[in-house]
RNA sequence: AGAGGAGUGGCAGAGUGGUCGAAUGCGGCGGUCUUGAAAACCGUUGUACCGCAAGGUACCGGGGGUUCGAAUCCCUCCUCCUCUGCCA
């Protein structure tokens, strides 16, 4: 969430940054923020005003009663009473301020980068780059999901008997393929410096709120009841909740994770043509990068881990483009966001398979996430994330953009892993 | 899952109703001494909020309660340890 004292010093910038998001009300809003913040310190003053009366009266009444003045002590008893009880009135009207405007907080996305056009939806998305070439198919153009029953790799069906809709079954060459693609990202994670991590994949409600999908996006995730746990929707969640109330040392940064997770969504409502076969999952796997960086160097971390991302496609040999999402379609906790996306050339469409954010500190205000700077103050740390990569719409490329009347052909970086060249 | 025990500052560990935001030790930082270092000695060393400041308030696993006053008493939840059970 957004700082109050950012909203107070920088009222006209904040302002223009939600309308390029179009966030509706955004001067009535920022206004009760402040109101609210006052509220708040009126009341916290008044309280610690009284409180500091009632301690010290309760440190005479310690006194006397030491010296055996009893009556004297009785006597100031009867003071700290009323004083009590206007203590608990101001303490009330302190935290119900400070939960009202939390709630409000919550409700207000973060500021988009200078960069950042404004822009209603994914129409308004500039496209920042294009790499490789659109495969001519001639003929032959089967779409993924004819493919992978041709082959018998992954199935649907089964997974509906298992599951339900959404939870594919992948089947020899096609279990193979997913496990070649987690390594193989892992691996060149790695070797850029990221460190791996295996997290928990059920979170609890404070590691929601933490990453921002409590309250907001509560419907999006599978809830075990039972024990309150949600299954997280990706590896972001867990793994940037690491360092959630968390004090760092400023030589630490940037810290960076990679995570392979499955990832769930419930995805209410949303079903047709475009979503057919892999297109949209409510299970599927995705390895992840987390970066925790200095506030002067998140924008680097955030073009360095671009670049990254671009160098597996590359690397796959898959066709993509860059985009840089416009306010209204970016994320409600991003700054500036990059979506990639690759050509899957049966379906003729791009499809997104990576996204990497700047959050700034919008996560980490609500983390607590912080650092230790120069001059020994606390302040607090940027968050960044991406996906590298998410494998469903990958392999939907892949299988698409290499199909041949011989068989689909693997590319050569995950040979290795795959123990074959085609499927 | 059942029985018992325990959660205190970066770590270890005292503290069972007032003088406790908290002894002591270790660690960290600054200094004295030294050519330099070690040792020794001296000082310093949590977080958040309110306040222009002086200063104040809160926090001893989380939440609630008793009391004029709670690290300390009560309730509840969480976590860890030991034993028993179950189990990859």
């Amino acid at each position: 969430m957004l700082l109050v004292n950012t909203i107070r010093d920088q009222f006209d910038q904040v302002l223009t940054g939600l309308e390029k998001r179009n966030f509706p009300d955004a001067h009535a809003i920022l206004t009760q923020v402040l109101a609210l913040d006052d509220r708040r310190k009126a009341s916290q003053t008044q309280r610690d005003q009284l409180q500091a009366e009632s301690n010290s009266i309760s440190k005479e009444i310690g006194q006397l009663m030491r010296e055996g003045k009893k009556e004297q002590a009785e006597h100031l008893k009867g003071k700290t009473v009323e004083l009590k009880q206007q203590v608990k009135e101001l303490e009330d009207q302190n935290s119900s301020a400070e939960e009202e405007l939390k709630a409000l907080l919550y409700t207000i996305p973060n500021i988009p980068h200078s960069t950042v056009r404004a822009g209603k939806s994914a129409e308004d998305n500039e496209v920042v780059l294009e790499h490789g070439t659109i495969p001519d198919l001639a003929g032959n153009k089967a779409p993924h999901w004819e493919l992978i029953k041709t082959y018998d790799i992954i199935d649907f069906d089964l997974g509906v008997k298992i599951a339900g809709a959404g939870f594919p079954v992948y089947k020899g060459k096609g279990a193979r393929l997913q496990r070649a693609l987690i390594n193989f990202f892992l691996d060149e994670a790695m070797a850029a410096g990221f460190v791996e991590v295996q997290p928990p994949i059920v979170v609890n409600e404070d590691s929601g709120y933490g990453t921002g999908q409590l309250p907001d996006k509560e419907g999006q995730m599978y809830h075990a009841t039972a024990d309150n746990l949600f299954l997280i929707p990706t590896a972001e969640v867990p793994i940037t909740n690491i360092y959630r109330d968390v004090i760092v040392s400023e030589e630490d940064l940037p810290i960076k994770n990679v995570g392979y997770t499955p990832c769930f969504r419930r995805e209410a409502g949303s079903w047709g043509a475009h979503v057919r076969g892999l297109n949209r999952l409510h299970q599927f796997d995705k390895v992840e990068i987390v970066q925790i960086t200095h506030p002067d160097h998140s924008y680097q971390a955030l073009e360095e881990m671009s670049s990254y991302v671009q160098s597996l496609l590359q690397k796959l040999e898959l066709p993509y483009r860059v985009l840089r999402l416009c306010g209204g379609d970016m994320g409600f906790t991003s700054a500036l966001t990059y979506d990639m996306e690759v050509y899957s050339a049966a379906q003729e469409r791009w499809l997104e398979v990576s996204s990497v954010s700047n959050f700034e500190t919008y996560q980490s205000n609500r983390l607590k996430l912080r650092f230790k700077d120069g001059d020994k103050k606390t302040q607090l740390a940027h968050t960044l994330n991406g996906s590298a990569l998410a494998l469903p719409r990958i392999v939907a490329a892949i299988l698409e953009n290499n199909q041949t009347e011989g068989g689909i052909l693997m590319p050569k970086v995950l040979q290795p892993y795959l123990g074959f060249e085609k499927i």
